[in-house]
DNA sequence: GACTTAAGAGTCAGAGCGACTATTAACATG
DNA sequence: CATGTTAATAGTCGCTCTGACTCTTAAGTC
């Protein structure tokens, strides 16, 4: 669309192929880990890859890839899941068999439900970020594009409660910040800092505190309305930084 | 691609046609401003759009759009411009008249040339962000997500002298910021802050200083080599916050 | 020559932040 | 069961950055 005055015709061009790509993410003790799949084919036969597939004719992306995260997960209740937006990948020679572009999403998981093997009978597994495998075709950079995305998003937006369940505490929040920045926070500082933003996560009234293992138990949080931080948590400045 | 076990077949699905739709900005006057063409066929006739076109075979996404930036501005440097990828539109039914996939780009330019009126016969103009026209399919929201995008990215990066020439002063930065942001900033605070943040701006040598109209003469900066700003530029919090 | 406009220097009080200490309440281990 | 370990939470202190503001300088305008 966008062209303005000369009319086309439906296959006045080469067809492309439009493929939804997921990188899924989850904090499964301490460590960030992704959802990889094993390809059964060539090309890549035998690689790690990021689970996907085709959007169907009445299918936008986002659908498909909310389809494609409950086939490999095995998960019922996908509805709720953040679902981030990456972008889009269409270098014309990405796929060595034909055109396909693929757009490219960010899911983020509270728990790590082991996966399905998947209708097609492909193995599954949650593998940790660090270090991340070799993976076929271009989904290395999509996985990084992912990492770098969730991090920033970390910083000015609630989206750290979405790799916790419903009711997390603080300590849990602190986890998944340290595990997706590769840093480590001081304790009260992150929660007088996260206690000072409006919104961000809020207190449950009735609920017992809880105690996650040794340590005092912790008083339990849900996710706030608020969708951007203010102020904003920004991480830790690195001495190296990047021009 | 990403699908791990069935082949495909190159027409196993109704193909896709994949367009790319830019959303150009420019700070003009003190206004934002935005590239429209007006569309002369249906559907939408005599609508306003946002330049975009198709996608080559043999072209990426944003091959395309730098290549209908071109056409639709008369612009030759394109090469040089900042083009950010936005996201990608598939909703089924978009376009009336067949399936097609959009990326949208937004791209900034410094000083605004006037349009040409595109190898297509299309009206093409500078319209003023506020207050904007009704636009064809959903370009409205294509152009709110740019907006949206920039106005972000102008607090953590220094994408603002994207909107710049290549030599400015303090001054226009600011007018930068103020346009997209639709509020005015102090400038003593404005300049210590920019100053402060290493790599953001640095001085000309041996250039003079500047008078722009009215007013003092100015010292005159260039972009610095930093990608992200540290600290961050916040814009001023609001009361009635987004939640 | 008086007024207006914008650049840029400088001031000051308060908010926020990083680093740190101390206390409490659970589990672990002998 | 006494002791050590771990984690949550309270609190302190000094430094930095910020927002609001004033003042001066150097141009154009009337």
């Amino acid at each position: 669309m966008g062209n303005t005055s000369t009319g086309y015709d439906k296959y006045a061009y080469e067809p492309f192929a439009v493929t939804a790509d997921l990188a899924v993410l989850t904090v499964r003790s301490g460590a960030l880990h992704v959802l990889l799949v094993e390809r059964g084919q060539d090309p890549y036969a035998g690689h790690w890859a990021l689970p996907g597939g085709f959007v169907e004719p009445r299918e936008s992306a986002e659908t498909a890839a909310r389809r494609e995260l409950a086939e490999e997960t095995g998960l019922d209740d996908v509805t709720g899941l953040h679902l981030e937006q990456l972008r889009t990948y269409s270098e014309p020679d990405r796929d060595p068999r034909m055109r396909v572009v693929s757009v490219a999403f960010a899911a983020l998981l509270p728990d790590a439900p082991e996966p399905r093997a998947g209708s097609d009978a492909a193995r599954a597994a949650w593998l940790p970020y660090h270090p991340a495998p070799a993976l076929a075709f271009d989904h290395e950079r999509i996985l990084a594009d992912a990492h770098d995305r969730v991090g920033a998003k970390l910083e000015y937006t609630g989206l750290a409660t979405s790799f916790c369940p419903p009711e997390f505490t603080l300590g849990e929040l602190r986890h998944v910040y340290e595990a997706v920045w590769g840093t480590s926070l001081d304790g009260p500082n992150f929660r007088r800092k996260v206690l000072a933003t409006p919104g961000f996560v809020e207190p449950v009234p009735g609920a017992a505190r809880l105690t996650r293992g040794r340590g005092k138990p912790a008083a339990v949080y849900r996710a706030g309305p608020a969708a951007t931080l203010h102020p904003p948590l920004l991480r830790p400045a690195r001495e190296g930084r990047p021009a």
